[in-house]
RNA sequence: GGAGGGGUGGCCGAGUGGACGAAGGCGCCGGUCUCGAAAACCGGUAGGGCUCUUACGGGCUCUCGUGGGUUCAAAUCCCACCCCCUCCGCCA
């Protein structure tokens, strides 16, 4: 949520951050809204100043023992009360109306991020690895799963439904094993504390990284409780400090996470619609971090190294992209993603999100820290990235480091997590 | 699922109708003392909203889990909901 402060005082600039992202939204109601909320206000708070100051006058002459003026005064006030509630009712209505506007306003864009109305915009600013090149006919990383006998998607489809993926033998111990050199990596080498959240958090958890009101379409809902499946381990990470006033020495605060995904990938039929790129369930490291606000952009880039050294370790060829104003998430302010080369369709492909939200999230989370000095409370920002989606990761090492005879082998790096295994070769399939 | 207890400031904890935004303690900040620090002592220290002010800061108002109700007046009484704890039952 942006800053009523700022809506009301340089609504031009929320209105241009809002149209570079190419979103159009009416503000005059806003403007409306907000001067009766004030007015309101005023009015409300003079009633209730009086029937203070008269109460407790009151209570004085009670205690007093004089008990015949009272009487009138107590109908004066009772009045007074009772429109006071009146007036109540409308300014909670009026303030009610004003937040829900607010919540369905996107975040404003960082000057540092390119303009542009499409993916198309979005602007390259790294390339790493080397491409194989291959003297073969590559398949993909279905195929391969399919022969190596690592991954059923026929049988998901039959224990679920499409979009489900179930991993056997060396395939799942893959995806275990990538888990753990993701968490190790990070927590032992980046200094991030490792979490294991709940994998559901209620609507008020989605309220504050933004993805309730507005993408509610998204998410799997719990049926009979307000409880919703994370899409991402973001949801309950961010909120692990909701409502609360953290140090300022504490700063940042540094969580890695897995966790499964839930994602109902509503109206992307057809997209992605063959392996494992688009899944209704899948798995993911998460990098969290709770920042200074004049540090949270140094913290992004770090950030942004922290995830791409996942790649650099399982050495796979990638490449950053800065996403223009026009595909940034909702409640981002920057985004850098990070793309895996995918052999088999010839380009890269998302396996990272890194974003900063600055005091987006924290301000509908309420997550604050004291300055150093004393004083008031001030918003942390908040910024997360993925380190890394695995399933993607799997389809990284299984196209990139496939051989001319169907095995795969597996990164270095990765060996001592598989048990000492180095390829996987084709097996008997089931 | 059954029975009981409880949710108060950054934290712990007292407070059963008016002078309570709230004792006391811890923590934090400032000061005295010290070469410096610790200890001791003295003082300060909740958040939100509206508004005034160039600023320093001030005024009003709301907030004691959340939402309603009673009352001139609610942390305190009543109702509903949420959450936590203890015991019993069931269970990975």
């Amino acid at each position: 949520m942006l800053d009523m402060k700022l809506l009301r005082e340089d609504i031009d600039r929320v209105k241009k951050g809002v149209s570079a992202r190419g979103v159009e939204i009416d503000f005059d109601n806003f403007v409306f809204l907000d001067k009766k909320r004030r007015l309101l206000i005023k009015e409300v708070e003079q009633l209730e100043n009086k029937r203070n100051t008269g109460s407790k006058e009151l209570g004085k002459l009670k205690q007093e023992g004089k008990e015949d003026q009272p009487v009138k005064i107590q109908l004066e006030l009772k009045t007074i009360s009772e429109e006071i509630k009146k007036l109540n009712e409308n300014r909670t209505r009026v303030e009610t109306e004003l937040r829900d506007f607010a919540l369905t306003i996107p975040n404003i864009p960082h000057r540092s991020v390119p303009y542009g109305n499409g993916e198309d915009n979005n602007v390259e600013i790294k390339r790493s690895g080397e491409i194989a090149d291959l003297d073969f006919e590559p398949l993909d990383h279905v195929e391969l799963g399919k022969s190596l006998g690592i991954l059923d998607l026929d049988r998901a489809a039959k224990i679920t439904g499409a979009r489900f993926s179930l991993y056997t033998g060396a395939g799942a111990r893959l995806e275990r094993s990538l888990i753990n050199l993701m968490l190790d990596l990070h927590t032992e080498h980046h200094g991030y504390t490792e979490t294991l959240p709940p994998f559901m958090a209620n609507r008020e958890s989605f309220i504050a990284t933004g993805n309730l009101p507005k993408f509610e379409d998204d998410l799997f809902k719990i049926e009979g409780l307000e409880y919703y499946l994370v899409p991402t381990a973001e949801v309950p990470v961010t909120n692990i400090h909701r409502d609360e006033i953290l140090a300022e020495q504490e700063l940042p605060v540094k969580y890695a996470a897995y966790t499964p995904c839930f994602r109902k990938e509503a109206g992307s039929y057809g997209k992605d619609a063959r392996g494992i790129i688009r899944q209704h369930q899948f798995n993911k490291v998460e990098l969290v971090k709770l920042s200074h606000p004049e540090e949270s952009y140094e913290e992004l880039e770090s950030l942004l190294e922290d995830s791409a050294s996942v790649l650099e370790l399982l050495e796979l060829p990638y490449r950053i992209v800065t996403l223009c104003t026009a595909d940034l998430g909702f409640s981002s302010a920057k985004t850098y993603d990070i793309e895996v080369w995918v052999t088999s369709e010839r380009k890269y492909r998302e396996i990272s999100s890194c974003s900063n939200y600055e005091d987006f999230q924290s301000r509908r989370a309420n997550i604050r820290f004291r300055p150093k000095g004393g004083g008031k409370p001030r918003f942390v920002h908040t910024l997360n990235g993925s380190g890394l989606a695995v399933g993607r990761t799997v389809v990284g090492i299984l196209e990139n480091y496939q051989q001319s005879d169907g095995s795969v082998i597996i990164p270095k790096a990765l060996i001592p997590y598989m048990g000492g295994i180095e390829r996987i070769e084709k097996s008997e399939s089931r």
